[in-house]
DNA sequence: AGATATTTGTTCGTATGTATT
DNA sequence: TAATACATACGAACAAATATC
């Protein structure tokens, strides 16, 4: 049955319960991104805890991405909003210890990917829309590069599309996938230069832009789910365990 | 453009390199839930720093779920599969200054649902659909409780559902809707007790667990498909952000 | 550019609590 | 019950970073 009271007596500590306090304090205090949390000191006082245990319940936000800490004058924690990399690193440690299949990944991209593209429909600017061409062309095979420098750029390309959407779950799960294929699927992907598909699939991501310019959701949904199904086909083949991570890996950029 | 090393680059505190070095340790080693980690005072010799540090750095670990420290001899820290609430405690934080609305949450329900709905078949033992059906006729209106406690009662059945998913990410991302929904929307939800409403909700439940029953994959699919039509249509009135949230509540339970 | 004040970061010593044997 | 091995908490001192004058 749900119990999320296993979850909450888990937190027995003095810097755990600290750390809730300070959320709720944020709460009440409706406090904002760039917000500055009191001083060390300061925290120390309101919550009678020592240095050391005000320092471990920080440091509970900072790991979940909530504060930033700086040194200094003028230094101490300032509020953000979590960047999505930390989202990442946590779900990526809760996906270690259980096994997922490249088949599960691409079902899931199959459905949400289309409501993806539809939900950009008169959310994105001339502008956007002419950097996602670019993107888009980039991973054409005329293009150069060898052939997992191009399944990076079109999974930059599905990036591009999530960080757009104007929903955060949505987006949130779309790159959670993107990254999930590229860090743990991508490097067992057997090297099937395949260049009809990649023909194909720079097609589509053409096709889907124009679509999201003319404003046809109907169309570019269509276009996706179509995407999906040719990618899906290919990955198919390999139906393995992805491989594992738990730390981050800074190649992401190109 | 995708740029990991700033988030990388954030990792300047001793503490934090250090709880990478320990995430590598356990992936070089090779370590499962239930093996321990060396001791603090090894620890400290490893990766030669003090005992503060230390204990920053296996507080990280602990923040994400990773590991779950115990006193007393034959104590220590203990590798454990990230539990659920610990991946929804971090999506909550990346969740509070980004703006939901009602209609994405279900607009993501409707499509992730049905896949959920249809992973199950023969996937699920008799005592388990025994109990999904228990579960599904205790939100009948003639059950008693009030309206609130039915909510929460059909919340928990989908809960179940996704928990029996054999897709680690699809179940992740169901339970995370439910939680949303339960935490952030029916608070607000107008109490508008439509009778006929939960009479078919009821039944559109008992007819998804005869079909997974029954192993027919495409029949499950379209009772969902439909029951989230059903329910969308409902909330949607609601179009509002929703409530926000940083530390779970302990209600889950009933 | 350099000194200084302010704030976090790190270390140590010690005392306490807690679970095993 | 007592001895133990370990984590937890506190306080003080010092180190490092950084904004400001």
């Amino acid at each position: 049955m749900i119990n999320m009271t296993d979850a909450v007596r888990r937190k027995v500590k003095r810097s755990d319960l600290i750390a809730d306090q300070i959320k709720d304090w944020i709460v009440k205090n409706d406090k904002k991104p760039g917000d500055r949390l009191p001083r060390e000191h300061e925290l120390m006082a309101l919550f009678a805890a020592s240095k050391g245990t005000i320092r471990e319940a920080l440091k509970v936000l900072e790991v979940h991405g909530l504060i930033r800490i700086t040194t200094g004058p003028a230094g101490g924690a300032v509020l953000m909003a979590v960047p999505y990399e930390q989202c990442l690193e946590s779900v990526y440690s809760y996906l270690y210890f259980r096994e997922i299949s490249t088949g599960q990944v691409y079902a899931l991209r199959k459905v949400l990917e289309p409501e993806l593209a539809a939900s950009l429909v008169n959310r994105v600017s001339e502008d956007e829309i002419e950097e996602l061409l670019v993107l888009a062309k980039r991973s054409h095979p005329d293009e150069g590069g060898d052939w997992e420098a191009r399944r990076n750029i079109e999974l930059a390309f599905h990036d591009r599309l999530a960080e757009l959407c104007p929903s955060p779950l949505l987006g949130m799960m779309c790159r959670l996938l993107n990254d999930v294929l590229r860090s743990m699927v991508l490097p067992k992907y057997a090297r099937s230069h395949n260049v009809d598909l990649e023909e194909t699939i720079t097609d589509s991501h053409v096709a889907l832009v124009r679509a999201i310019q003319r404003a046809d959701a109907k169309k570019a949904r269509k276009i996706m789910a179509e995407h999906m199904s040719d990618v899906q086909h290919h990955g198919h083949a390999l139906e393995t365990p992805v491989k594992r991570n738990l730390t981050l890996q800074p190649n992401h950029t190109f």
